[in-house]
DNA sequence: ATTGTGACTGGAAGCGTTTTCATTTTTCGT
DNA sequence: ACGAAAAATGAAAACGCTTCCAGTCACAAT
């Protein structure tokens, strides 16, 4: 396997030259740069990751951590962050913690401080005040995706405020038997979204003079299917049924848009139904939603982090709020007429 | 950030000594040991990657090459081969190749072959001739899952039979107006699986003398959005309609039971509709389906590939068929009386 | 007492680049 | 055409480890 020095032989200069003309860093002449490069390519001849790293410090590699590479929003930021780091030139390396606390931990400890990451992308996950300040001490840039990360910078949507809307939205339309289906209690340790949607959900009911009943009030995990099971009890049991449901994710709405199905509740007729997320698979189910644009959200983290890493400067701790676009399709519609209203 | 020369003097002891001790090869007194630990604790050193990668020649990094991270027989060999990797102390990196064969190539030459990788995992990836042997020159074990990949170990599930078995088993209800929903041609060329399941289901009809019919033979994307699509065209169009569908993946036959519902078709009393994969959906939707257990080949993969990187001699190229179950669920059943079978 | 054995240990030579620094060459204003 | 500034170059010093090699030491076997 040829090394750079056998470039630099077949190419009548010096290691430094070729290092240079190759990385297109400092001052090279036309005419060696051409030579550098055909031999380089003549041997075939590939950068030795690691020598490059160690000599120069950069890793070009960012680490990514992320929960679960199931899901949705997870993924969606996957893929943008995995495109627009590769088109920089960088890699990705992905740590995926779903198993909980202890590999959580040894992640942190053994790979990420272990100065193979130039940058850290942390994507809903909520990091102790200690882990926080390990990964800052490192000096390197970080930036979280959709959960508070004190001390880093931060992307995130406005989560009360489309809650809020979302819930308006439903309201305006004369809906006031609304339920809410929120994430699981299990989740709400590494990541704090669920309660921030409930909250703006409560603000927009009172400040509409409307009950939160508390039997209305339901979680899942997130996931189409724990969403369903989840529906169906609160469509099958009670017999003062909910005429809209606002879900705090698509895949939730969705779920609980199959469970309605299941009950020969029409949607939006007998149930509105709205999400937030703007899930593919919204269109099929004519899904009304607030678009949170996943993998957009991945990309813009990307590239504040590159110009973080070449500026230099660490970019002071910012926190961008990132831009959502309210979807209006057929799952929301006024309520049944021979719906009571509550009170 | 400490290094282990800081190390060593801590402890009292040469460079040599805690870099075994640390790593625990090679010959080193308990009470040594116990010192270089200690001091190592204190200083909160971790051993640069880099160097020692650089130094020992291995990298504790495994490439991971997806087509997509997004669809879920990707997502979750990603999630299997994530989470062993993990307890092995391996990195991943992850190569997100979606976007057409500029990326690819630069992501096989530029990324791959730099030395970065003690091995590659390819995902439903079909490579060229001239690629696969690049990666072999490398001399790194290569482990493909779901696609052939001539000269490399690969593990597979035995696509055609399968497409037989859930063929068949619509035929034994006593199906003949049978439709088969197939992956795109678009991704044909990165991902045979389309054709080799085709080609089983065919052949089951043959073997019962039942007509396969070209107009329901059908593709989509292999996903719930594309295939919902598809599916309508199949259903809302045709005054014949079949009696079941076989569609060559879950998220497949999801989007055409969700086609169906609109049509205000029963399933299973007017369609049944029969899938591959065993899609954690699959549950909600009643789906018979074949369950290939996408996060067990992942974990099955990587095994291999330690213990090929432990055991030193490259392991003969094995081809591993991958177990699958049968799943009956609701979506199956007897066709409606009056449909008139074919022929 | 002598030698052999094997466990430990430390010095030092890499690993394959990048980058600094001093040096040489080129360019350009006048 | 001359000197100063700018551009291009190469030697060599890092970068932070692993591992070879030779040497020390304790202990058992002769």
């Amino acid at each position: 396997m040829p090394g750079i020095k056998d470039v630099a032989e077949r190419a009548g200069l010096s290691i430094a030259t070729v290092s240079r003309a190759l990385s297109g860093k400092g001052n090279v002449s036309p005419r060696s740069r051409e030579r550098a490069r055909a031999a380089a390519a003549e041997l075939g001849f590939v950068l030795s990751y690691h020598a490059s790293s160690l000599a120069s410090g950069r890793n070009h590699n960012v680490g990514v951590v992320v929960p679960s590479v199931h899901r949705w929003f997870f993924s969606s930021v996957v893929e943008g962050v995995s495109a627009t780091l590769l088109d920089a030139g960088y890699d990705l390396t992905l740590y995926n913690v779903s198993e909980g606390q202890e590999r959580r931990h040894s992640v942190l400890n053994d790979f990420l401080l272990r100065k193979r990451v130039d940058a850290v992308i942390a994507v809903s996950l909520e990091l102790s005040e200690a882990e926080i300040a390990q990964l800052l001490a490192i000096h390197r840039p970080i930036v979280g995706i959709g959960g508070p990360l004190p001390g880093a910078s931060t992307i995130r949507i406005n989560d009360s405020g489309i809650a809020e809307a979302a819930a308006r939205h439903l309201i305006q339309l004369g809906h006031s038997r609304i339920a809410h289906m929120t994430g699981d209690a299990a989740y709400e340790k590494d990541f704090r979204l669920p309660g921030t949607r409930q909250a703006g959900f409560k603000k927009a009911m009172r400040e509409a003079g409307l009950d939160v009943r508390s039997e209305w009030q339901l979680s899942a995990d997130f996931t189409i299917q724990g969403a369903y099971a989840s529906a169906r009890q609160l469509l099958g049991s009670s017999p003062e049924r909910p005429t809209a449901v606002f879900a705090a994710s698509d895949e939730m709405a969705i779920g609980t848009i199959l469970a309605a199905r299941d009950f020969g509740l029409r949607v939006p007729q007998d149930l509105s139904v709205i999400g937030i997320d703007g899930h593919e698979l919204g269109e099929v189910f004519g899904l009304t939603t607030i678009d949170q644009d996943a993998r957009g959200q991945g990309a813009l983290a990307v590239r504040r982090l590159l110009a973080g890493l070449d500026g230099g400067s660490d970019p002071a701790a910012t926190d961008t709020e990132y831009p959502t676009r309210f979807i209006i399709r057929s799952s929301t519609a006024v309520p049944p007429v021979d719906a009571a209203p509550i009170r």
